[in-house]
RNA sequence: GGCGCGUUCGUCUAGCGGUUUAGGACACCGCCCUCUCAAGGCGGGGAUCACGGGUUCGAAUCCCGUACGCGCUACCA
């Protein structure tokens, strides 16, 4: 096996969105599988009727395309591996569930989900350790199962664990684990509406469809042995397991819904870059054993390994994310943050404005440094969009004196001379009129920059002045003159 | 309760028996740069390596125990 390509897959349950602990399962799949020249492939495991929801797959399926995690076989691309929908496998599950059956090593179970209970009941009275199903129905005769099926009675099929063994296997990441099967229930591998359970399922397509390693979380590794008991059933080789640790709420506890958004699109739509996403996530439980923490996707794929998965739990720290996000925005392209401002724009109150690619360019150019998100590029600095409609108190108090109109009255008509003035021009005015003022530089630049944005912060003046062009500028003093009282 | 897994700065982590006065990143604080804010550079505080025993000349690193946390314990995945 180990010199066969390695073929992994992600199987998530369709639950309505992709959670990111799951996308993380699904990354360090897609990067192991990449790393190796192997496949990755996607398998939905839509066996639970009750949680069915409507559109779930295709938001799964659209979550994990937005994070860059191309599938070799899947639902949607095919593959010679197919179906890749659990429930459009039934029929196969049925056949092995059948197999099983015919050696021992799994039985019909006709008992009543009220025998169940009262069994579980008594179990708990009695103070037994672990409740367990009695295998009852593992002692009916031939004669009383072939009745029972004949009146249709409903059942479901058990895997028979035989008592006394250990089952051992190794795990990737924490080395060999060891259970005791006398700890280990009767599990119900076919439900009494015939769908088969997660167990049974996810063992027989692994095989089928010629998995490798089997990279999951962590919550999957206390079932681990009955899948390993099944593996053997079958006298089908094991695959490698490779269990990652958990997701965590910043107090600890299995990253959950009640704390914080856990969805990729909220992250989406909150305005993360796909590319920080990845890259934080993939840092959660993992990193290559230097300082590096800055990483494309690409650059994951050449640098991740298994054996580099730590076992412990990872705090998911928005805070961390914020800096990566910003790191991988003052990345990109000006070009590339363009598409995406436009799109902010179209989201915002400026919508119906017209703003010129190079008008907004010169935004990016002059913000990009300062922003940690694309929607800063608005909400951050609206005097682009728009003349102020106040000016900060703050700012008025500490840079606007009673001489504040007169030196901006003198640097305006300066300006007037001027057709189109360069960024260097009004560097070139704003110094002569300090010269000419004898009065520094900072005296005209503070006052300015609170007339013509509202704000004490910002890009530096003359990006300031430059974007927002000679009439702009004169207009805005204007107003601030007029409007700003001492 | 049972079984399993885990435990290094607030958080993510490096460390795989001596190179460690435990390194980096984020966050925080200070300084430099400077027209502001950032970015960048430099520096600071912050971890008795959960605790207790061993093993060893020597342990964050190996072993055992305890505590705590988490996961599983469904006809859910």
């Amino acid at each position: 096996m180990i010199n066969e390509t390695p073929r992994v897959r992600f199987a998530p349950s369709p639950t309505g969105y992709l959670h990111v602990g799951g996308l993380r399962t699904a990354l360090y799949n897609y990067l192991f599988a990449k790393h190796n020249h192997g496949k990755f492939i996607l398998r939905i495991e839509d066996t639970d009727r009750n949680r069915y929801v409507e559109g779930a797959i295709e938001k799964l399926i659209e979550a994990l395309k937005w994070a860059g995690l191309e599938y070799d076989e899947g639902p949607d691309v095919g593959g010679d591996f197919g179906p890749y929908l659990q429930s459009k496998r039934l029929n196969i599950y049925k056949q092995h569930a059948d197999e099983l059956i015919l050696e021992g090593n799994a039985y019909y179970c006709f008992c009543t989900s009220e025998r169940l209970t009262a069994l579980r009941e008594e179990q708990e009275k009695l103070k037994l350790p672990q409740a367990k199903y009695d295998k009852h129905c593992l002692h009916l005769s031939e004669e009383e199962i072939k009745k029972s099926l004949s009146k249709n009675t409903p059942y479901v099929v058990r895997l028979n664990v035989k008592p006394n063994q250990k089952i051992v296997f190794n795990d990737i990441v924490r080395g060999t684990i060891e259970f005791d099967s006398n700890n280990i229930d009767d599990q119900i591998l076919i439900k009494s509406d015939g769908y088969p359970t997660y167990h049974l399922a996810n063992v027989v397509d692994d095989h089928l469809m010629k998995i490798t390693h089997v990279i999951r979380g962590e919550e999957w590794l206390s079932s681990t042995p009955k899948h390993v008991l099944l593996y053997d059933a079958f006298s089908w080789e094991q695959p490698f397991f490779a269990h990652l640790p958990l997701l965590l709420n910043p107090d600890r506890s299995k990253l959950s819904k009640r704390q914080g958004d856990v969805a990729v699109e909220d992250y989406r739509d909150k305005g993360y870059l796909k590319e920080a996403l990845v890259n934080f996530v993939a840092l959660l439980g993992w990193n290559a054993g230097d300082d590096r923490e800055f990483y494309y996707l690409n650059e994951l794929v050449e640098t991740f390994s298994l054996d580099r998965v730590n076992k412990a739990g990872a705090v998911f720290d928005t805070v961390k994310l914020n800096s990566l996000n910003a790191e991988h925005l003052r990345k990109k392209s000006n070009n590339e943050i363009l598409g995406m401002l436009k799109d902010e724009i179209q989201k915002s109150q400026y919508k119906n404005q017209e703003y010129s690619d190079e008008f907004l360019l010169l935004i990016i150019e002059a913000m990009k440094e300062r922003v940690s998100f694309v929607s800063e590029f608005v909400i951050t600095c609206p005097y682009f969009y728009e003349a102020p409609k106040d000016y900060e108190q703050k700012a008025i108090e500490k840079n606007w004196k009673s001489e504040t109109p007169n030196q901006l009255m003198k640097f305006i008509n300066k300006l007037r001379d001027i057709d189109t003035p360069s960024k260097s021009d009004y560097e070139l005015v704003l110094a002569n009129i300090a010269e000419e003022l004898g009065i520094g530089k900072g005296k005209l630049i503070h006052p300015l920059r609170l007339a013509t944005s509202g704000q004490s912060t910002g890009p530096g003046i003359f990006d300031l002045l430059y974007i927002l062009g000679k009439e702009e500028i004169i207009k805005r003093v204007n107003t601030a003159i007029e409007k700003i009282k001492v």
